[in-house]
DNA sequence: ATGATTTGACCTCG
DNA sequence: CGAGGTCAAATCAT
């Protein structure tokens, strides 16, 4: 074999996407007969959640007025911190957790936003959330942190759901033309779910992901990052149960 | 210049 | 009051 780079990690790709998507198939089977095991956006408003502690409602607050007078910003000349944080500590948050051997990109374009040190972890916990927040007020976040590190392994626990268009980074793929005898063609390349390599961590593909709910009063379950349409036209034989979780899954990031 | 990350302060909850 | 989650100025990267 004398496969470009790009190729071979191309394939690694899809071998990847594969895993992932019948871990997902897994999990789907198993909930979607009770309930709602994919559940669409809006849902949740109709859930009792009758403390309603949960999902922001930070800033713009309504509530009398802006800043109840930090100790210190109260008299001190209005330095910074305006009206720093006004906002409501989410409670009820994991709704679904995934633990991985490697830091893996899931295809949504997430900003870091901050990073805290655990107790009792030895690594600190990262926090992040949809880059299209403020532009699509998409308020999908994750935390991911790392749980042990002889094998390495990562836990990520998304949360809210990801309500922004083009949610996805585009593919980066490149296939050399000149080996075109193997160029794997996807029909809907923008919808392409897995990704690697960003910038700086050193995304890498997972070989052992675990799912889960992470949440017991469970508030929903985030649909596993696209998987949705995750189209295969040039490819036989090696991803053989996409089709069908295709079909089922038809609705497409959005709904 | 613009956008992402870093990092300490700030804020809420238990 | 401490732990964990968020904000935003400073810094870094492109």
């Amino acid at each position: 074999m004398s496969w470009s780079w790009d190729t071979k990690k191309a394939i690694e790709e899809l071998v990847q996407g594969r895993e992932w998507t019948n871990q997902l198939r897994d999990l789907l089977t198993k909930s979607v007969g009770d309930e709602s095991g994919l559940e669409l956006v809006g849902s949740e408003d109709l859930k009792p959640m009758n403390n309603m502690s949960c999902c922001d409602g930070r800033k713009s607050e309504d509530s009398g007025e802006s800043i109840k007078s930090s100790p210190s910003a109260s008299a001190s000349a209005l330095t910074l911190k305006d009206r720093r944080g006004s906002y409501k500590r989410r409670k009820c948050v994991a709704s679904r957790t995934n633990i991985s051997s490697a830091l893996i990109d899931d295809g949504y374009a997430w900003r870091k936003y901050g990073q805290k040190k655990i107790l009792n972890a030895n690594h600190p916990r990262s926090y992040y959330r949809c880059t299209h927040k403020n532009e699509q007020g998409c308020d999908a976040t994750k935390q991911v942190q790392k749980i042990q590190d002889d094998p390495p392994k990562y836990e990520t626990m998304y949360s809210g759901h990801h309500t922004c268009k083009n949610t996805l980074k585009p593919f980066p793929f490149i296939m050399d033309h000149n080996d075109s005898s193997k160029l794997i063609s996807f029909s809907n390349q923008h919808d392409l779910p897995f990704f690697s390599s960003s910038s700086k961590e050193d995304y890498k593909p997972a070989s052992d992901i675990t799912y889960y709910n992470g949440s017991s009063s469970s508030d929903y379950i985030l649909s596993p990052p696209h998987l949705s349409s995750f189209h295969h036209d040039g490819i036989s034989g090696g991803l053989d149960s996409v089709a069908d979780i295709d079909d089922f899954l038809s609705f497409n990031g959005m709904g």
